[in-house]
DNA sequence: ACAAGTATGAACAGAAATGAACTGAATGTC
DNA sequence: GACATTCAGTTCATTTCTGTTCATACTTGT
């Protein structure tokens, strides 16, 4: 019994009783529960079950679902702090733009009990948080669904978005640095974040305060061209004192 | 039983009765009323109940999840066996159109392990099916998210449907009659599916055997100028034959 | 055959879930 | 409007689960 196949094993396991746990597949398997543990791990970032204490169970996919990606979500804290700053500036704008970033998917589940509110995102689960709000109308620009991360993006997705407007958008970055430079790790779709960008009238840059003071893979614009970014408190007040010099409006969101 | 099928089974309850009250959940669940209550806060953050003293009650977003639900479970063994059929149908199509009805959601369940293909939808639901296929490709037109049902409509889905070509198309009916026509219920978007019409080389319409002999409200095509009707074998065999001598291709599809 | 990389399992420390007890808030009753 | 009752939410102890780390066995490519 390989990997490959024993997750497979998994896999029907859990679809044909609908939920397993660790201890009961470790016996049917004859494994560790620890091997099964990464198994299920490796299977839920597929998304291919949903990962449980305890065990695991099939995701109610049928309708369009993707709570499970909450649990992925790492500092959940700052990020909510960061979202609560976020739809205060957004609070008299009649239109958002929010990219797929899991920043940008906290500031979605702020804005819910929002009326009067268009939102455009290439995030399917800031659209999933969003869809059933009586007051906020989702706007998906459309594009191929990206196979690592449940999000929009392709020329299909960049034409669209030149020819929409909002007043104010959102972007997530995977780093910024102490020049200003705001970094996304490929495969993440740049070109997509520019259009974006390039087609909101206020631009703001979220990024928890683990993403400060480091680069990464691909630079893809500079906090000086846009209005700002928001980070949470837990940053270094040094960082923020040096962006502000560069003429950066940076708020620091503070944690409930 | 773990937390999380302990919530969607909350969740159900709920559904099913409207309210229920944190102690008789305890009971029924055979937990401690803290538990439950932990449980009642993370359902309703999550939006998926509305918080009650003593208890919860169904909000909004968890009426239509359940009632999508409820569509896509109804006669899901005929709906598969029409998806079989379809997916037979498409075996060396290497881009297919599938609208946002139920029964197109069973043809995208089909399509799993399928490789080279590109699948073109406005139904999230089925969008989510397939984004972890790694064979498949999954490209939505964009537009609006209606509130009623998850699925994209909208100028910016129309526009963007036709600027895109499909070998195949299914469509989802409301209802078909024995003159060939084909309907649908408002508020569905006959808009669209004409748009995914007219991009497709082969068109055809998909429909269980409780939608046949009927109208609905919303005329949106006539099965003579498509490539023909799949249904199940639970259909009346004279109402095939009518439409037969009308020089429409009926494929009745056989249960498992 | 050898080496590099991968998979596995054991042990342990940290995290999460749960229930009990307690305090404070809301609702209903008189 | 005051009181009683019920409910909610915090805190803490207990249990269970998780994931890291490390050592070993296995697989794969050269």
């Amino acid at each position: 019994m390989n990997q490959e196949s024993r997750r497979a094993l998994i896999r029907k396991l859990v679809a044909s009783r609908g939920e397993c746990s660790v201890e009961q597949l470790a016996v049917e398997l004859g494994v560790s529960g620890m091997t099964v543990r990464r198994d299920l791990q490796a299977l839920c970032e597929d998304g291919r079950l949903i990962r449980t204490h305890g065990g695991a169970t099939l995701g109610e996919r049928a309708t369009f679902e993707f709570a499970f990606l909450d649990r992925v979500n790492k500092n959940q804290e700052a990020k909510t702090a960061i979202a609560r700053a976020a739809v205060r500036l957004a609070s008299d704008a009649r239109s958002v733009m929010l990219d797929g970033s899991t920043t940008t998917l906290a500031v979605a589940r702020q804005l819910r009990g929002r009326s009067g509110l268009t939102v455009i995102t290439t995030s399917l689960p800031a659209a999933a948080q969003l869809q059933h709000e009586p007051g906020i109308d989702v706007l998906l620009p459309g594009g191929y669904i990206r196979s690592a991360s449940p999000d929009l993006t392709g020329s299909l997705a960049e034409t669209n978005l030149e020819l929409l407007r909002a007043e104010i958008a959102f972007l997530g970055a995977d780093a910024v640095d102490d020049r200003g430079n705001v970094f996304t790790n490929p495969p993440d779709n740049s070109a997509v974040l520019l259009k974006m960008a390039a087609s909101a009238q206020r631009v703001y840059v979220v990024a928890d305060h683990t993403k400060l003071g480091k680069p990464a893979l691909r630079r893809f614009g500079q906090l000086t061209q846009w209005a700002g970014l928001i980070t949470d408190e837990a940053c270094d007040p040094d960082f923020v004192d040096q962006l502000q010099q560069l003429g950066i409006g940076v708020i620091v969101a503070p944690f409930e």
